[in-house]
DNA sequence: GCCGTTCCCTGATCGAGATCAATGCCCGAG
DNA sequence: CTCGGGCATTGATCTCGATCAGGGAACGGC
């Protein structure tokens, strides 16, 4: 309890007018944000320039401690919605006096962070991104990396990736078909990915198999 | 470093067979677990018994941490997809270490766990709910507690809304005009709503202007 | 007063994905 | 080997929500 005094010493109130940029996605982050008053919403922005909110934050709620955690890189971008009053807390006094406690703690802190990385993820995918889409993602993540072209197995059910994916079973296989196009081809569990580039682009909403982009 | 062995002294590893329920959700918990082998997924589940697939894990993940901080309520359920052998680690030697070294480190714990249930809640509604279901269910959180009719206040501009709900602001609108059936009424910003309850079973699936139940 | 802009509502149309249904494939039991 | 059940694929249809377009109310400047 007397910690807090000393941590929050580097803290300090500032004001911020409407829909100021905060920090951008992918930004290196050093602080967190408490609000003193006002609207702050968090967002992630697609290539083409498509926005996703994520979530608006209120008077009393912090945000962004977790990029604190989680290799310093903000997995969101924020921007004030109405004229507000921030508290920034700088992030190294946290991080020093918690390291020096118990190493075990920071561990966990990164598997919380990660958690919500990926539901980040998640919330945008299922905003703006298409079915097709999202499976051409979930298979360059199953692909090594820097690998150019592969054969990867599906470590699960094709029902249940489809139920993690936001869709049907039958969508999830009609996906798989549209992206032969770019030379997936599937035999049972085992996918065949002969340039994983190409299937990159599909999941960013550039490739040959995205009919539309649902925004 | 010495401390974490002391504390992975009370966990065990433990066997699992396929599709294992290991907690459900609202279950409390005292513990969290690591994947040494197999598969885990976690999923949210209706009233009516759909299932959202949150996220599936695999070897050398954790999960569950966050329910540590947040009241000790799992914010999903969670099961086995394989046979799975996992290591279950309580969570009390956590919190007590964690308490003592300093106090301000649980609120920021707290607050994460915080968007990470938010985060779990926007992924179940984004997958299993329609708009309107969406709708009703953001003017119910809007609402103080308990309250039987409110007239409330739309913080923000009704685009900002429709994207936080991951819709467009024509839908959020038609969404709006839809939910007049149950006595909600709109003029600007302003919203009044004179049965809670009834709004409530909309955002469940239940009222009589669910269409259908997407899913 | 007039005329901008901004925000919100409503109508019309279209497409992605859910749903219903039928078929094919694989694998284990007998 | 044959049979049967679970899983995957494909087709047909329908619905929800996105998109495009038009119109109206509130507000501010001149």
């Amino acid at each position: 309890m007397d910690g807090i005094q000393a941590l929050l010493a580097d803290a300090w109130a500032q004001p911020f007018e409407r829909n100021t940029v905060l920090f951008l996605q992918d930004d290196p982050g050093s602080r967190f944000y408490v609000i003193l008053d006002g609207w702050v919403k968090l967002f992630r922005t697609t290539e083409e320039g498509e926005e996703s909110v994520i979530a608006v934050f209120g008077r009393g709620e912090s945000f962004a401690e977790a990029a604190m955690f989680d290799a310093g890189i903000y997995p969101v971008g924020a921007a004030t919605v109405e004229e507000s009053r921030l508290l920034v807390v700088p992030a190294a006094p946290f991080i020093r006096q918690l390291t020096e406690h118990g190493e075990y703690v920071v561990p966990i802190l990164a598997a919380m962070s990660r958690h919500l990385r990926r539901l980040v993820n998640q919330v945008e995918q299922l905003t703006l991104k298409s079915s097709t889409e999202r499976v051409a993602g979930f298979l360059v993540k199953l692909c090594p990396n820097q690998s150019d072209g592969a054969t990867v197995r599906l470590p699960l059910d094709k029902a249940l990736i489809a139920g993690r994916l936001g869709m049907q079973p039958e969508t999830f296989s009609r996906s798989l078909a549209k992206l032969r196009k770019v030379g997936v081809e599937s035999r049972g569990a085992e996918i065949c990915i002969p340039d994983v580039g190409a299937l990159r682009e599909v999941s960013r909403g550039n490739g040959p198999c995205a009919a539309g982009t649902r925004g």
